[in-house]
DNA sequence: CCGTATACCTCGAAAGACGAGGTATAGTAC
DNA sequence: GTACTATACCTCGTCTTTCGAGGTATACGG
């Protein structure tokens, strides 16, 4: 048992990065704020999960991608697709399947 | 994005394992029907998932393992070590972190 | 001009979930 | 006695993903 980097993870940044970009268009960096924002802080995603996560969901269509220029900077902008909306909802609902599925079994038996 | 087989799933077998065998002591297949029962059918550990997990549970002083004989079959029983629950405590507790993040997500942004 | 924040990126290591496949015994049906 | 099913354990290779560390470049305040 390695000390538990990724662990109950799996999954997570890819739901929440549909989630928040379902909400509105934003490029990474922003993005990786409002993860926070949206969590309170309790889920922070670092850059090596976050960008190698974008390109994989734009290659996967799921997202689309346009740069733009703001304030002399280029950005990255990422907005979910159709098939991102219909993976998010997928996403979501195998996500209250298991954590609902974890949190019964957590409470145990309810001594019958 | 591969069609999601561990999705989401990342820690959820170690931490029904622990939880389930900290009730009583059990061998893998009364384990793997257990899972199902205690969360009615919701979560499924196949053997390829079960079994390496005992062992590595095992070998990291987690679980103890016994053989025992019964109705004419070695069946090898496992029981949660006092680390062990200290690592099931310290695992529902980043559980309980983590699916309230992703709950609150979820919700979306409770228009202010 | 220098430090800090912004903004993007990539790499390698590590872990773990999973299906498929493999062995062997006990009990039941024919 | 033979076939089938359930029990009971195991391992292997594949695949995906998370993560920290490290790298580049621009804007801006002091």
């Amino acid at each position: 048992m390695g000390d538990a980097r990724a662990l109950l993870m799996s999954g997570v940044p890819e739901l929440l990065i549909l989630r928040l970009l379902a909400e509105r268009e934003m490029y990474g960096y922003e993005l990786a704020r409002a993860v926070r924002t949206a969590t309170h802080d309790a889920i922070s995603l670092g850059e090596g999960v976050l960008y190698p996560a974008l390109h994989s969901l734009e290659l996967g269509g799921l997202l689309r991608a346009r740069r733009r220029r703001a304030a002399g900077r280029t950005r990255v902008y990422y907005s979910v697709t159709a098939q991102g909306r219909r993976r998010l909802a997928f996403l979501a609902s195998r996500w209250r399947r298991i954590a609902a599925a974890v949190e019964t079994a957590l409470a145990g038996p309810q001594h019958a």
